[in-house]
DNA sequence: CGTATTGTTGACTACCGTCAAGCCCAGTGG
DNA sequence: CCACTGGGCTTGACGGTAGTCAACAATACG
């Protein structure tokens, strides 16, 4: 399961914003990739298979090389939260001082690269940049936070899916989404996750989702092939509605 | 407004938490302090007044050294989410990349310590040990928003209530509610902040937070001295109805 | 002491959650 | 090839939680 990391799989980068890496390796130079690679591990979880588990000490730290993994927090009762996806290039354990504070499940075939925090220390302290770029990724994290805070907080169902909808058209690391304000072409978008999980991840209930799906079809406002396939018909009315103003 | 800051401003410590400190200082020696003080300016906000807006261009960066400040986002129609209140010794600013994510509002009058980014990145180079407390802060920030999301995602106005009640009588920095787990008296806490801020931290209606309040009364959980004075007379079972067991 | 603001309580309503039945589709085996 | 099965999704009926609107009480403030 755990094997040497080669150096190409560390150096997965961002196809849709040029320029910008997500990656850990973007801030250590080509020939030092190998004291990168002797500080991390490979490690690959099938589908479905839960790797983090909250409250157990944190002790490591990830990069997503390969898949899609969610993250979530459970009540007692197994009502869950869902936090966020993460992508290819994603780091995993920024949330976490002594403890992960959330789970994480490979939601498909999923590889990882994984360091130790003493490893991590060791790295930061050759690679002063690197720290630079933790804190500068736990920024955009706790950014998304905050309108993920008053999604939960303060927006009606039909709102929070609008949301979401506009929010799966977007590049994956498109922090502000109004980037693509002024395309009004319809937009057909993959959504990669099952109806629970929208639901968990919008805080409402898989009946509540596909009943508003439903809404959103009859308003013509989207179309779907299939379950996992939808179009945005009018983007801009959506955006509309998930702003607030719907 | 703006003056030059005295070292003693920037040396705020958390009385709660011997030996650990919120402020940036910590991370470096009294005999340097004058370089930090040198980047920085002291600042100081009336009460009511807002200071940070959010969507505006961050150039700036503010360590809380007095008084109270409230941070939330708003809804085109004036629906309001809070994010958090921050106390002496925390950190303004770290949730934002380009323009900042959220917007802040003196709750009292309020002193504050302001950094340009560019003067954090002087700093940081000069006290490589900063970028690891920033990151760190960054960290303990995301973990407080995990349980956010669960709470407004998920959580019933009573679970809420008793979660906020809970939160408020724990030592302001202490991320963990567990840790007076078997601190059985009745508690007496002060409520620092309006029903209407309440509501919109807990992602309700001041009436619903009266309400509950009420039938928190009813079942002898709490008692109410005036309307800013709370005493929870059955922490344990708050804790429980806070979790989800109640 | 009177006015304004903030908080509480009540009646009503609506949104969304719960429960239950039925549908669609993929995978399996006859 | 088709029936069967099972899981995920959709749809409907119903009910409860919490929001809205409104009146009143309490507290703050000049």
């Amino acid at each position: 399961m755990v094997t040497s990391i080669t150096s190409d799989a560390v150096r997965e980068r961002c196809a849709h914003c040029p320029g910008r890496s997500h990656s850990i390796c973007n801030v250590i130079d080509d020939d030092e990739l190998p004291i990168l690679v002797a500080e991390s591990a490979r490690v690959q979880v099938a589908k479905g298979r839960a790797f983090i588990e909250e409250g157990t000490p944190a002790h490591e730290f990830y990069v997503l090389t390969e898949g899609r993994v969610k993250l979530f927090n459970l009540l007692p009762d197994g009502r869950r939260q869902i936090a966020g996806f993460a992508e290819c290039g994603d780091f995993l354990g920024l949330a976490a001082v002594d403890s992960y504070a959330f789970s994480a499940e490979a939601i498909c075939d999923v590889t990882l690269c994984r360091f130790s925090h003493s490893g991590i220390d060791r790295l930061t302290q050759r690679f002063p940049h690197l720290e630079h770029r933790l804190r500068d990724e736990a920024s955009r994290e706790l950014t998304i936070m905050q309108r993920r805070l008053v999604l939960l907080g303060r927006k009606t169902a039909r709102e929070r899916l609008a949301t979401f909808l506009i929010e799966q058209s977007l590049p994956p690391c498109c922090a502000a989404p109004d980037l693509l304000e002024k395309e009004e072409k319809p937009i057909k978008i993959k959504l990669l996750m099952s109806r629970t999980d929208i639901a968990d991840y919008l805080g409402m209930t898989i009946e509540t989702v596909s009943r508003t799906l439903g809404v959103f079809k009859k308003e013509k406002l989207i179309t779907v092939q299939g379950v996992t396939a939808v179009t945005l018909l009018a983007p801009h009315r959506l955006r509309a509605i998930a702003e607030g103003n719907g």
